[in-house]
DNA sequence: GCCTATAGATAACGCTGTAATCTAAGGAGC
DNA sequence: GCTCCTTAGATTACAGCGTTATCTATAGGC
């Protein structure tokens, strides 16, 4: 990270320093992005990340974007909804675990996560749901979801027993998931 | 909060701290609750703060266990266990819904539920289940409760769209326990 | 009544987010 | 090509944080 000429550090995005800030964050954990310690990692002073991204807030905000629009699952077409239900929650609970840290995104994640809950939506809607009640059951597994990592991430970071935290989490995606193929409409 | 005596400041327990920090959380919000904030609200210097509890972290540590052993949930004793269940989770809610900021439960709420939680492993005991197993199940309710009140805290502060988050949340649980009452050994 | 050990108070250090101030550099006008 | 001015990054500074080194008052033993 050697300092950088003005005429670079003008040519810096706000994209550039979500990136940064993600490398720092993977490197060193949240507790290390700061201000100072992302601009360093850019080669400039904090000046260009207030001018671009407003302040840390909202660069937290911007990295729980970045994170939650990576999230991506492809439906497969003659796949039962339930299939996909169980895939989805699965992958998201992946990639949330691949997160160092749980306080980015249950900070603003669920808003990020809306774009990639749409397949999911959408195949909810295949076996006669209305838009709002398919998104009412997206939301219900999003958030079922996104919490029981939140509670994980936790737990496995200060373990206070041994758990078999993936047979807990298949459960609930089934009980769950089998609960709501009972009741379609 | 007047300044205390020398010898009023050395009667303090880290009790009142406790106190004392959670009055702070209560009143100014979790981010106010520092070290010198806390000591002025009990009149002291944060010196008897580091002697009695530690370090923040185990300030805030000790708020979380606070928390947690004020929960309990008398069981009806005719009273089915799928119904005790229900009101176990609902009651949970609401309690951490009182906690001002998910970021104390998530912390280490957990640990400090586990007495909480006996009533329940016993009365899932009394329909067959050995005692991990039980367990086990009160876990999945525990965390499930935990991660999707996090997720609707994180959401009502920030608000993206309406949502019946009463409804989201009674889902939820039924379809939990309605499995599980399905899987009866 | 003095001496000493204990523990609270004061003051300081290093870190943070952020803003005021300083300054370099690129373009407009001639 | 020189000057001037506007723009935006660099430096410096400030307030607030967790924590600790140092100072000091006070309770108890003799």
């Amino acid at each position: 990270m050697p300092r950088l000429s003005r005429a670079a550090a003008a040519a810096l995005t706000a994209e550039d320093m979500v990136d940064a800030a993600m490398t720092v964050l993977i490197t060193e954990g949240l507790d290390n992005v700061n201000m100072r310690r992302v601009a360093a990692e850019l080669g400039v002073s904090p000046i260009p990340l207030y001018n671009r991204i407003g302040n840390k807030d909202a660069l937290l905000d911007a990295m729980a974007a970045r994170i939650g629009s990576e999230f991506f699952l492809p439906v497969g077409e003659y796949e039962h909804w339930t299939d996909y239900a169980r895939r989805w929650c699965h992958r998201l609970r992946e990639r949330l675990l691949a997160v160092p840290d749980h306080r980015l995104f249950l900070r603003a994640g669920r808003k990020y996560l809306v774009a990639a809950a749409e397949p999911l939506i959408e195949k909810i809607r295949t076996v006669g749901y209305d838009r709002p009640g398919a998104v009412d059951l997206a939301r219900l597994l999003m958030w079922s979801v996104i919490g029981h990592t939140a509670v994980e991430l936790g737990h496995t970071k200060a373990p206070t027993e041994l758990i078999d935290t993936d047979q807990l989490f298949a459960t609930h995606v089934d009980l769950l998931v089998d609960g709501l193929a009972r009741r379609e409409p």
